[in-house]
DNA sequence: TTCACTGCAAAACGTTTGCAAACAG
DNA sequence: CTGTTTGCAAACGTTTTGCAGTGAA
């Protein structure tokens, strides 16, 4: 069955018109979006996506560097397009995901990179607190 | 059905012979066990216990801090007996989960929050890099 | 009797995979 | 052609839930 016009071939390995549509959702969503969400936006502009198709963008732009996965919890997966190293902050009443960056991480790699003994890669910092709108609320 | 006699009623609101199972499971693991591994650690003492039983006492002994849960990435949550704030050290190669202890997370926490402007409740670090062992064997 | 807890089975959830169809090169 | 990507649907692993049965209080 199928196959009526937009699925299907591809150019070779590269950006193809879904996987720009994934790269477009998560770069504008002013959240970061997960999966599901991504698969809901770029269905909006190519509404013959399949969440299959979601999926293999995203691991094809992580993996090319354009996208970052970003994990908390068990909750899903959510997305990133600032690709450079940082942080985040969650906040435990809404949930909300923050981006910043601190400073010292190199330090803070090395410091625990000896305490560890592990030959360090990369640092994940998540700080868990109450976000400034849920501070405003009370 | 059912009703061999292991099964069933319990005294109110504490530790059961299941919760002390489950407990015992994690503290006598070397590593950090999945519930999967929880499970049939349990099972070798209470032939009995079942998957949601294993989860619903996870669950108990975490809210009543005798027992942490933690993440890394989609793989399965994992549990420490060691409930005191620490940090982890995560193998990219064999996939080991190492606790550590850095010194200087008071300051960390406060660096974060100023940058986030999150009130801080607490704070998760964690190391990627590659283990003692899997350095040494190249 | 009441109520928390158990065991079982099925459901739910996010994610991955197998496969046929559809192209680009 | 060959190789890659798509869409669909079904499978997967982890976790949760509904429900009947059980026994301590």
């Amino acid at each position: 069955m199928a196959g009526r016009g937009d699925q299907g071939g591809a150019p070779r390995g590269a950006l193809t018109p879904q996987r720009r549509a994934v790269l477009r959702a998560v770069e504008e969503s002013a959240e970061h979006p997960t999966a599901n969400e991504i698969f809901e936006a770029a269905r909006r502009e190519l509404p013959s996506i399949s969440f299959a198709t979601v999926y293999n963008s995203l691991k094809y732009l992580t993996e090319a560097g354009l996208v970052r996965e970003i994990h908390f919890g068990k909750a899903a997966s959510r997305y990133d397009s600032e690709t450079a190293r940082h942080d985040h902050a969650v906040c435990t009443r809404c949930g909300k995901l923050a981006d910043f960056d601190l400073a010292e991480t190199p330090q803070l790699i090395r410091a625990a990179a000896r305490r560890s003994r592990f030959k360090p890669e990369s640092i994940h910092l998540t700080l868990v607190g109450l976000c400034p709108d849920c501070q405003a609320d009370g």
